[in-house]
Order: structure tokens, then C-alpha cells, then sequence
DNA sequence: ATGAAAGCGCTAACAA
DNA sequence: TTGTTAGCGCTTTCAT
């Protein structure tokens, strides 16, 4: 690979006014700039971004923490990430800690690389070593995703679950369910749980007792969901399953049909998230939608912004969801029908 | 960020010594090491990959060019790179091309990173700059999937798609289907097209005409294959369709779901790659599979291998497929029925 | 067993 | 308008 060198020596002129050409700055004799030009292209030359990180002390990437690729939630989140910082001249580095969940060893991989910030979409058991984590923050851009801050001095961006699936239940119960399966991931997650507890005070408030045996517990896989709602149908019977994730949601819409069970007439069943395809999938699935477009833009934004005024106020930004009826959900009664046919339907 | 003078200093050592102990080699002395370590641990302190890069020349860095984040099939193949890479010591970086299918600027990006090596999944429209690319593979490893490098010094891993299809349609075929249609993509794709031809030569061989108004295009996107299977089944009327991608595939679904065309009692469909929902979707899909784990740890073995032994021999990597029938397809007569029995099945 | 010093490719004071 | 020079943090001869 030709250097700066190589060019400036091409050029007959020194390697700061090669690199005052590349960088566009103070002014440079048209002629000269030309021959620099010339010079570049003749040789292919595409400067280091090694070598400019060490002098710059700023390498324009910044560090994705996500659980896995293998869930279109975090595919689409990717994409958008991506579009966005490319757009303002920074490449994404992505690291999957699915397998190590314990996660500060991806970023100290990440901080050895010099990113210049961190969008880090917390996941339960990932790091909780939280006095390491406090140290990073000081030093390095943060912004979590999916969680609140809780204390720590970064930005943050995420949805406010509870509400959404407040307001998906009590729509269900006033469309005449009244038992309503839940299927959840573990109380140590917090966005889960945030999910969950807007199902419980939703019941609550509609005076209906909380069971147990409605609440089931798996990860946010489809395999999971399928399985969890397998275990929820052996020991209760539900006139609806909600989930926290989609993909849970499609399990559960495959289990039922490999036991006969038609959904929305016999069951109905709703997701979290409004993935792509849970508009695809059969029966379509009704579903408690993020923003998820704005909520990458706002951690992309947010993360650069920290990098380009490191003294920038860290900030909240918790997003409301809307709720997408679909074919997997249906309600029992008149009442209901007619509130869900006032609702956003596609 | 502690640098290797401030541990140096801490340690009472030269840098030298610091590095040594760092990087495990010539010998150090027990209690020397054990300052060293202690500085180390207490400072928090990581090597800068930067400096390490520019000093050694290896980043340790692999970069992936994909076309886009939201495909099954890719999250999966980057599940499997990133934990090959990583277990060699490898953290590989991510570029999607969907929205620049040129591609010689991400490949650019990658390099001014100084990636040690590339993985590139060849894409219709990407890299059609040949000379460019003739180039760069001189100077840097390179590792082309899902094509033949078709003259280029570089290796290959990707999957003999003829065949596969042409085993499927064949079995239809047997199974009593005379109209076939067909979702594929652009003729310039080699991939899509490989496996066209496998249907076409299938139909050929058993003295089918091949049916213009059974052939139509689209993108590999689900809505895709849901407008395209709308396009075919208004100009005719297959009693299978077979598509170059899973995703298409459950487009296809959803289409004849919307239309009360019942899959597959009224038409087969099947797809190709075998993504982790083709088993889910309802009906679950017939499909033709990839070994994909085997294939991405073939990719990041070989371009590795070839970053660390410039001279080693380019290879080619042929993978055969395998068909999976699952509910979406149907045999028309006893023949068809009893040969799918036979086959794999789940 | 340890250290001094050069240099990887670039940028930014400072000088001219 | 252009050039000289120092130095970012590390590794690696070459001495000692």
C-alpha cells in the first residue's frame, strides 16, 4: 500500500501539504493541489486510518454491543445504525456477546480499537459488573439501549414497554379475555419486566386476579417461544398469549397450529416489536411497536454527539409505542370489536 | 487510557519489558513479570490496537462485505464468522452494501482500516468493477462466497445450487407437478441464475417446455416474493413454485394465504437456504439447505490461513446442498408421495 | 534479563 | 503557500 510518502515524493512537494489536500484544509496553491491529486490517484492511495487515529486520537468508529444477529429486531436496528453513521463519517464496529454474556471483554475489544463510543444494547447478564462499567463511561461515549441509565452518566434510549402492553391488555380484556396467558423472559431483565408489569397492573386494574399458571418464562428465541407456549397451554387455558418479543410470538403461533388450535379464533396471540416479518408470517401478528427507526437515529446521534462534545448534556429519551392489530389477535365481543376497530389496523 | 510508558514507569521497567511481558515472549524474570502484571491490572491498562497495527502491520481484523443486515441467512453466516474469527483471534468488521452496490467503497473503508483480510459475499451489481478488484486481491486476502472467483487469484466457498434445485424440481416433477413456476433474481446474478438453470434443465430433462409466463423476478426480500408470487399466479397458474431464497418463499405463502390459496393443498412452494424460520412459518418450508456453519467456518479459515501464509495455495470450496421437505409441499400421485417419503424428512 | 532507540503513517505546531 | 519537526503507542532489532 503507497503511503504519504510516496505520494508527496510523487507530487515533488512535503507530506503536510499531501495531507492538507486529503484533510481539505488551510489553503493549498491550486497547481499544487492538482499534481497532489494526480498523485493520489496514480498510486490508488486511500490514507490510513491507522496511522490517523494514533496522531487524531479519534478513529470515527464507535462499538455496537448486541446480543446476537440472528434476531430481525437487532438486524433492523444494525441497519439503521449503520445508515446513520455512515452518513456522519463513522464506521460501526459490532460485537455479539450472546456467547459471553458476562460482555465487558467485548468492550474492552472495542476500547482497545480506540472506537470513539459505545451504543450498548443491554441484554440480561450482561454487564453486570457495573464498577467496571462506571469507570468506562468516564472515559469513553456511552449510550445504552433498551434499559434506562439507572444512575450512570450516559445517554440512554429506549421504549416505554409498560405502557404498551398496559394499554395492548386492557384493549384484550375489554374485548371480553379475561384469561390471558403472558409469556416473559427472566425478572433480571428489566425491559422484560417493564413489559410484564404493565400486564399485571392492567389486570389489576381491571380487578382480575393474577395466575400463575399464566405466566410462563423463556428467551426471546421463536424455539423458546414455541416451547413456552407449549407449557402454558398444558397447565391453563388462555383465550390470548402475549409475549415481550416477536419471536417468541411466531413460536407460539407454530405451536398452536401443530396442535390445532386456530388462532385468533380458538387463541389469540400477540408479539413485541413489530419485526418485519410479523407482518408476514401467518396468521399476521398483532404486535406492540417501537420506533425503531427514530430509537436508532437518536443512539447514533446521541453516541457522535458525546464523542464531538465530550462536556454535552447526557440525556433520556424514552419512546412510546403504538399498538399494530393484526390476524393473530381478535376479540370476544361486541365491545371489544368495536374498540379494536377504532384502533390503528393494518 | 493508560498507555505502556505509564505502566513502564509504574513497574520500574523499560517499555521493552512491558511489551515482553505483553506479548509473551524471549524471557522475563518471575518477580519483573509479576511488577509488570500487577501495574497492569491496577492501571486497567489494554495495548492500543492501533499502535500494535501500525507497528506490526496486522490488525487482527477481518472485514465482511454483505449485502444486508436484514436476512436470515446472512445474520446467520456472521453468527458463525464472528465466532470463528474471534476464536482465532479475529474481530471481523461489518459492511453492508445493500445501498452502495457498487461496493469498491466499502471495500475502500476496509482497507484504509487495514483489514487483514476480506470476506466478500458477491452480490448482484457489487464489485462489476473487475480491473479494481483484480487488484486489490493482489494486495490483500480475499475470500469470495457464494460465487466462483471466476479468474480471480482468490478462494471461494459457496454452494452448488444447480444441483439443488435441480433434485427438487425433479422430485416434484416425479411428484406428479407439470407447471412449475419459478421466483428468481436477476440473470447477472450467477447465484440466482445457477440455480435457475437447475430448474430449467430438471424441466428439460423430463421433456418439459419451459413456460416463459412461469418465470418472473424479484428482489431476495419477503415482500418481494409476495408481489412476484401475485405476478406469476395472475398470468398462470402452477401447481408448484419454486424460489431462489427462503425469504421470497414466505412472501410467496403470504400471498396465496391473502388469496385462499391453500399451500399446499392447492400449490407447493419451496425455497432455498434453509434460514431458521423456514421451519417455523406455517406452513413450515420446504426448502433446499445450505451447511452454512460449514461453509462460514470454511470462509474465515481460509482467509485467515491466507493472512498468515500469503503463499498458500487459492482454493475453490464446492458445497453440496441437502433437500429439507417439510409441509409446504405436496406430491400430486402415489410415485411423487412415495419417493418424498423416502427422502429426508422432518 | 533488560534497555535504548528507531520507526510504522499520519497530523499539527511552528517556522519560513 | 509550503516545509520542518515532533510525536501518537507500540514492537523490535541491537546493545549491554
Amino acid at each position: 500500500m503507497a503511503t504519504i510518502i510516496d505520494v508527496a515524493a510523487k507530487a515533488g512537494v512535503s507530506t503536510t501539504t499531501v495531507s492538507r489536500v486529503l484533510n481539505d484544509y488551510s489553503p493549498v496553491n491550486r497547481t499544487t493541489r492538482n499534481r497532489v491529486m494526480e498523485a493520489i490517484e496514480e498510486l490508488g492511495y486511500h490514507p490510513s486510518s491507522l496511522a490517523q487515529g494514533m496522531r487524531t486520537q479519534r478513529t470515527r468508529t464507535i462499538g455496537i454491543l448486541i446480543p446476537t444477529y440472528r434476531n430481525y429486531w437487532y438486524a433492523e436496528l444494525l441497519n439503521f445504525i449503520e445508515q446513520d453513521a455512515r452518513a456522519a463519517g463513522y464506521l460501526p464496529i459490532v460485537c455479539t456477546t450472546e456467547r459471553e454474556p458476562g460482555g465487558s471483554e467485548h468492550v474492552n475489544t472495542l476500547l482497545r480499537r480506540q472506537v470513539d463510543g459505545i451504543i450498548l444494547c443491554w441484554y440480561h447478564g450482561i454487564m453486570t459488573d457495573r464498577k467496571y462499567l462506571s469507570k468506562i463511561v468516564r472515559e469513553t461515549p456511552f449510550v445504552i439501549m433498551d434499559q434506562p441509565a439507572d444512575g450512570l452518566p450516559v445517554s440512554s434510549v429506549y421504549t416505554n414497554g409498560y405502557q404498551g402492553v398496559k394499554t395492548l391488555v386492557e384493549a384484550l380484556i375489554e374485548g371480553g379475555h379475561r384469561k390471558i396467558g403472558m409469556i416473559k423472559y427472566l425478572a433480571e431483565n428489566s425491559t422484560s419486566e417493564n413489559r410484564f408489569l404493565g400486564y399485571r397492573d392492567a389486570l389489576r386494574e381491571h380487578g382480575i386476579q393474577l395466575d400463575p399458571r399464566l405466566i410462563v418464562h423463556s428467551d426471546y428465541s421463536t424455539e423458546g417461544g414455541q416451547e413456552a407456549a407449549s407449557r402454558l397451554l398444558a397447565s391453563s387455558s388462555p383465550t390470548a398469549i402475549i409475549t415481550v418479543g416477536d419471536d417468541m410470538a411466531i413460536g407460539a403461533l407454530r405451536h398452536c397450529y401443530e396442535h390445532h388450535i386456530k388462532v385468533p379464533r380458538d387463541i389469540s396471540i400477540s408479539g413485541f416489536d413489530d419485526i418485519p416479518i410479523a407482518r408476514t408470517v401467518i396468521p399476521s401478528l398483532t404486535t406492540v411497536a417501537q420506533p425503531i427507526k427514530l430509537m436508532a437515529e437518536t443512539a447514533t446521534r446521541q453516541v457522535i454527539r458525546h464523542v464531538e462534545h465530550p462536556s454535552a448534556r447526557r440525556q433520556e429519551f424514552v419512546f412510546e409505542t403504538s399498538i399494530v392489530y393484526r390476524e393473530s389477535t381478535r376479540f370476544l365481543n361486541e365491545n371489544g370489536t368495536a374498540r379494536g376497530r377504532k384502533r390503528k389496523k393494518e
